[in-house]
DNA sequence: TATTGAGGAATTTTT
DNA sequence: TTCCTCAATA
């Protein structure tokens, strides 16, 4: 290890580096140098003897491992350790101890699309309706549950009341499913290796032997599937070092549960504790913005934010007209830096929902700023790059019916949804895979003569694309999309056509980066990786353009200047995650990554007008304004019409829609609960439940018919009786 | 079997 | 507004 380096350490710091067994726990606040200790751990662990092969790091995205591996790389022989997610260390066990785990290893990684495809056949083939048992709320459930780590048979046990039973049901066939096709989901990934290392002690002793030093970041988002693997990969020598800062724990939704950090010194005694409160990255007016905001959450441990830096920097909030105003701004002051010779990847946008991407872009192709928005993942969602990636996962696992099933009639080859039905049936009663059954199309009798000339056409091509599938990937995307006939069907049909062709151009150059950089590419490898992206893995450290992402994806980075855009109520703190204090303050806690991610400035934003789903919205700044101690704003300022008045409200009320051809709406209709109404379909009903939120009222009505429902009021079309 | 159109429902964050 | 599903028609 470096002495030159060492010496640049705060002791904090150094303590962290240089611990050496036992469990450790870096509470670590912003800015705080949190990774730089990181990497100097690895890089002193192997400089105390330790073989970089017995060290497991795991990161929050495949990026960050990737910087990681970089960095350790820069300050010692590190290669050889290995640095990756939870989700990818558990791809990798998985295909290693396929069979102990009970799978077979070339497993398709179900993302929600394939997820969701999964569950409403379950939720069909236990006889429900689709409308009562919405796929989508089934499909969280069961997540939720996954991550608890209660597996179909438990929860079964478990399940008293009648939605719970109902769940149960769905749970059991959704696994089911999945199982038949090959599959896992994201949360299978860690449930399958917790159990795995909790109940097969050969495993468990061979993993833990190899993987002597563990190291967390981001512990503060970890969910309880990932919190058991990783105390059961620890527990035979207690060498886990964690990581982390509650006041950065955004995951929630997901699972995290931050009483994994806050409980740490619990699971672990004899953990040494190190806190890093300095804070290396942002200028004093940033720190105490962000320190006045955290301080008004309630669970959470007190933690200092000290500056290190002299400069003082600014935080600027502004109010604008409506988005369009508001975007139009930021490319105005983003040109201005840029004309002060400030390199666009110093500089970043921040928002708290995708779709509030657009208006920027608008703004910034107006002003000719370049800029890029951090979505890696919607580029895999792309018709025609599922498409192709369909027919790659087919190729690696033969029994993936989802997959199959996109591309069994794509392009088009006269194979309709009759004939489909059909072969699906064949298979059932034979106990056959889809794929099985194709492969013996001929012999199916229930399907008329043309339709199965069709089946076995395709059946052959199948068998003829798979006939080479070993080594790189990207020849082999080349040629399946060829042969597929799939770029046939893209050429000539304008512009819609010429994209996807480009797209998927971009896909096969992408496989080639993954062939050049993977030891020892392959299909499965690959698809398996493509799988666990996710959107800040797309984020290009460039200098030459500007970034636009949301709040969850600007986790881990920072910038010179920062805007954060939508300050008002409803957006941020977001209406869905607004409902209990809890949720509030992790709104507060992401927002408070936001700030945290500048260095030298910070201007927030917000509109007066906001569209939002098509409507002209009136809004109302964010109480986390107020929060954060700025002398210009102040919640006992008088409102003022015409101006920035939006300080004005001490309690602000919830947003209100305003048409700007009729600003003066006549009270909305009562729909308290009891009240008798007539649909235009479900015919009578009875109010059961009414969520007054303005335009976007959501009135749940229990019909005659026996169902219930929840409709939308503005488009419901309700009549009082 | 493929395509079109109407009508209904739903809008967060992501490994 | 936009997506999705279902049913009617070519």
């Amino acid at each position: 290890m470096d002495e030159a380096l060492l010496a640049q350490l705060t002791s904090s710091q150094r303590k962290a580096v240089l611990h050496r067994d036992g469990p450790l726990l870096v509470l670590a606040g912003p800015g705080s140098g949190k990774t730089r200790v990181i990497t100097c751990r690895i890089a002193a662990l192997v400089d105390s003897g330790i073989r970089p092969y017995n060290i497991c790091a795991i990161t929050f995205t495949n990026k960050a491992a990737e910087e990681m591996r970089q960095r350790a790389a820069a300050l010692g022989p590190s290669g050889g350790a290995h640095i990756s997610t939870f989700h990818s260390l558990c791809v990798r066990i998985l295909r290693r101890y396929a069979e102990a785990a009970g799978i077979r290893p070339n497993f398709s990684i179900y993302d929600s699309a394939d997820q969701s495809k999964c569950v409403k056949q379950a939720v069909k083939d236990c006889g429900l309706d689709g409308t009562n048992f919405p796929p989508a709320r089934m499909l969280d459930a069961i997540s939720t549950l996954k991550n608890k780590l209660v597996d179909a048979e438990a929860f079964q046990e478990r399940a008293e009341d009648f939605f719970s039973r109902t769940l149960s049901q769905v749970y059991t066939r959704y696994q089911q499913i999945l199982a038949e096709r090959n599959g896992l989901d994201f949360d299978d990934l860690l449930m399958k290796v917790a159990f795995l290392l909790e109940n097969d002690s050969t495993v468990c002793g061979e993993l833990s032997s190899r993987f002597k030093f563990l190291l967390i970041d981001e512990y503060q988002d970890t969910n309880h599937a990932q919190y058991r693997l990783a105390k059961a990969l620890a527990l035979p020598h207690g060498n886990i070092c964690a990581t982390g800062d509650p006041d950065q724990s955004i995951y929630r939704w997901r699972g995290a549960d931050i009483r994994n950090i806050l409980a740490f010194e619990k699971d672990w005694p004899e953990a040494m504790v190190v806190k890093l409160e300095e804070n290396f990255r942002s200028t004093a007016a940033i720190l105490r913005a962000a320190d006045s905001l955290i301080a008004r959450n309630t669970n959470r441990k007190q933690k200092a934010l000290v500056a290190v830096r002299t400069d003082e920097g600014r935080v600027c909030v502004e109010g604008h007209e409506d988005e369009a105003a508001e975007a139009d701004a930021v490319a105005r002051q983003v040109d201005a830096l840029l004309a002060q010779k400030v390199p666009a990847g110093q500089i970043a946008v921040f928002y708290r929902v995708n779709a509030m991407s657009r208006a920027l872009e608008e703004a910034f192709v107006r002003h000719r700023v370049p800029y890029q928005v951090v979505r890696g993942v919607e580029f895999y969602n792309r018709k025609e790059i599922r498409d192709l990636l369909a027919y790659l996962k087919v190729l690696a696992n033969p029994a993936d019916e989802v997959a199959l099933l996109r591309i069994i009639n794509t392009p088009t080859r006269g194979i309709g949804k009759v004939t489909v039905d059909r072969v699906q049936a064949f298979a059932v009663s034979h106990g056959l895979t889809l794929s099985q059954a194709l492969a013996q199309a001929d012999h199916v009798a229930e399907v008329s003569g043309a339709a199965r000339t069709k089946l076995v056409a395709f059946s052959c091509l199948l068998d003829k694309l798979r006939r080479d599938i070993v080594g790189p990937v990207a020849p082999l995307a080349e040629r399946v999309f060829r042969e597929s006939g799939l770029e046939q069907s893209f050429k000539g049909t304008g512009q819609d056509g010429q994209d996807a062709l480009e797209n998927v151009g971009e896909l096969i150059n992408a496989a080639a980066a993954y062939d050049q950089q993977a030891a020892e590419p392959s299909l499965l490898d690959y698809l398996q990786q493509i799988a666990l992206f996710s959107d800040t893995d797309a984020y290009e450290a460039t200098s030459e353009r500007a970034a636009l992402m949301t709040l969850h994806a600007a986790k881990g980075l920072e910038f010179d200047h920062v805007f954060i855009i939508g300050l008002e109520d409803g957006l941020l703190p977001h209406e869905r995650g607004s409902g209990d204090g809890d949720e509030l303050e992790e709104e507060r806690r992401l927002f408070f990554v936001g700030v945290t991610r500048a260095r030298i400035n910070l201007c927030l934003s917000y509109a007066r007008y906001r569209t939002v789903r098509g409507q002209f919205l009136r809004t109302v700044a964010s109480p986390f304004l107020f929060e954060l101690g700025l002398d210009s704003v102040t919640p006992d300022d008088e409102p003022e019409e015409d101006q920035d008045v939006f300080f004005g409200y001490s309690r602000p009320p919830r947003s209100v829609a305003v048409s700007r051809a009729a600003p003066a709406r006549p009270a909305e209709p009562e729909f308290a609960p009891g009240q008798l109404v007539r649909h235009k379909t479900f015919g009578l009903g009875r109010v059961r439940k009414y969520a007054d939120m303005g335009a976007n009222s959501v009135v749940t009505v229990q019909f005659n018919t026996g169902q219930t429902k929840s409709l939308l009021l503005q488009y419901a079309n309700l009549t009082r009786v």
